[in-house]
RNA sequence: GCGGGGAUGGCCCAGCGGUACGGCGGCAGCCUGCUAAGCUGUUUCUCUAUGAGAGCGAGGGUUCGAAUCCCUCUCCCCGCGCCA
């Protein structure tokens, strides 16, 4: 949630902010409206509030003294008719004026680039040496920004798909039978790689000052809405039948409710979190977008990096969650691009947003995997987290980011690492020693 | 699932129908020739604010007045049961 005290004290940074990320404005003009007509409430009711505790305070005396109250009793129930209807219509407008509140995004940072469109994201900068087919240079060297380091392939590399097949490392076919599309059996040597890429990640982020944690997979509907804005967000969640439960999308949303409601001591902060979750998605409307293989699936596992700080400092943290990302897939060897998300695609949350994106050669395309975010103040506001000053309790900065998503990297080890025509892979020289492995063949 | 006990300000804890006691910690100041001790004030949220209102796990009810009594719910602790 946005300061609602800096949007009365300066609506124009609010207006343009908005303008910016092609959001309708009038959501503004109502907040005010119905502020307006709360506020003139709030001031009647407090009058007649005092005028009842007075009341009150009278009977208490006379009681003690033995005289006469019946005439203050009937004030005081004719003081609370009147508050209590003014209460019902106060409320029912600061419902409303809190439902305009909570479709306000965050200010924008003055570095996001003013556009709409994931094609229109600026390229920050590339980083590896990726493996081309000659067709797809074009696209690959306006992508990475014409400095990509690369080699030229003369054969398409073969896809994830077939791949997962042809070596039996998943099976999608039963899974379909089961529970349905985008659904999976991890097999063999992938399951392996998928846990050591878990653990490789978080042994890098402990190394670092993160506490490592499995968060709970469900969580509830209020710490849900606090963590996100729900109200877009809820066709992508499961929802448990019958209970006020939500399966978690990334254990972002668990880390930023754990401390919900708490006002933590300067010196706690910075907490690093490193979150090691399954992540559920619905992929409602991706219909038909990346429907074979486990590029795109219903589940996954994720190693996420979180950060509550200071204000002042959650530029730094944002530097050093891409910092650790970027060591990440630059130990793994895969090549990648770094992207700051246009306004018109930043989530409401974010004041700004970084997204790496790695070369997937069968497809010939950059593709996401990781995202990273400095939510400022916004999320800890709507979840009331705090931390105390000598000039009082000011709201903690929140940072999200990710380490590794396991079903993506698995995809971009098989697409980047494969020799023998796909036949065979290789695995990253960091993950070998979680792994006893270091290549995976058909033979195997 | 059954029975019992709990939830009070950042933390600990008292109050059990008359408007939240005390301690610890934090902050500010005073005193003091020691990195000690002591003393005073302060400590949450909201409001066009030298004032007022709200706040005792959440929501409802009774009452002139509820932390206190009644109802519903949530979470925690201790037993019992069930269980990977």
């Amino acid at each position: 949630m946005i300061d609602v005290k800096l949007l009365r004290e300066k609506p124009e940074i609010f207006y343009d902010s908005c303008k910016k990320r092609f959001f309708d404005t009038s959501v503004l003009d109502r907040f005010f409206t119905l502020d307006e007509a709360w506020r003139e409430k709030l001031r009647e009711i407090n009058d007649l509030k005092h005028e009842k505790n007075s009341l009150t305070e009278v009977i208490a005396r006379n009681v003690k003294s033995g005289s006469d109250v019946e005439k203050e009793k009937g004030m005081v129930k004719a003081l609370n008719d009147r508050i209590g209807s003014l209460e019902e219509a106060q409320k029912k407008i600061s419902d409303e004026r809190d439902g305009t509140l909570r479709l306000i995004p965050n200010l924008l940072h003055d570095d996001v680039p003013v556009c709409r469109g994931d094609e229109n994201n600026q390229l920050v900068r590339y980083t590896g040496h990726a493996r081309v087919f000659r067709d797809d240079r074009d696209t690959f060297l306006r992508d990475s920004g014409n400095s990509g380091d690369y080699e030229l392939l003369d054969e398409r590399p073969v896809s994830h798909v077939d791949m997962i097949k042809d070596l039996d490392l998943v099976d999608l076919d039963r899974a379909g039978k089961i529970s349905g599309a985008r659904f999976f059996f991890i097999k063999n040597r992938l399951f392996k790689i998928e846990q050591a890429l878990i653990n490789y990640a978080t042994d890098f982020l402990a190394e670092r000052g993160f506490t490592v944690i499995e968060p709970p997979l469900m969580i509830n509907y209020e710490s849900m809405a606090g963590a996100t804005d729900i109200e877009t967000f809820k066709d992508s969640l499961y929802k448990i039948e019958g209970e006020d439960l939500y399966l978690i999308s990334t254990s972002e949303h668990a880390i930023a409710a754990m401390l919900k409601d708490e006002t933590l001591e300067e010196g706690e902060l910075p907490e690093r979190v490193a979150g090691a979750s399954q992540c559920f998605r619905r992929e409602a409307g991706a219909h038909g977008k990346d429907t074979k293989g486990i590029f795109r699936v219903h589940q996954f596992n994720k190693v996420e990096q979180f950060i509550f700080c200071k204000p002042e400092d959650s530029w730094d943290y944002f530097a050093e969650i891409v910092a650790n990302s970027e060591k990440i897939y630059q130990s793994l060897g895969i090549p990648y691009r770094i992207v700051n998300v246009c306004s018109g695609e930043l989530g409401y949350l974010a004041e700004k947003k970084y997204d790496m994106e790695a070369w997937f050669p069968s497809q010939g395309k950059f593709r996401e995997i990781v995202s990273i975010s400095n939510d400022t103040d916004y999320q800890a506001r709507s979840l009331g987290i705090k931390y105390r000053t000598k000039d009082g309790n000011r709201y903690v900065h929140t940072l999200n980011g990710t380490a590794i998503a396991t079903k993506r990297i698995l995809v971009a080890i098989m697409e980047n690492f494969q020799y023998d025509g796909g036949r065979s892979f290789k695995v990253p020289d960091v993950l070998v020693p979680y792994t006893g492995f270091d290549t995976v063949s058909r033979e195997e």
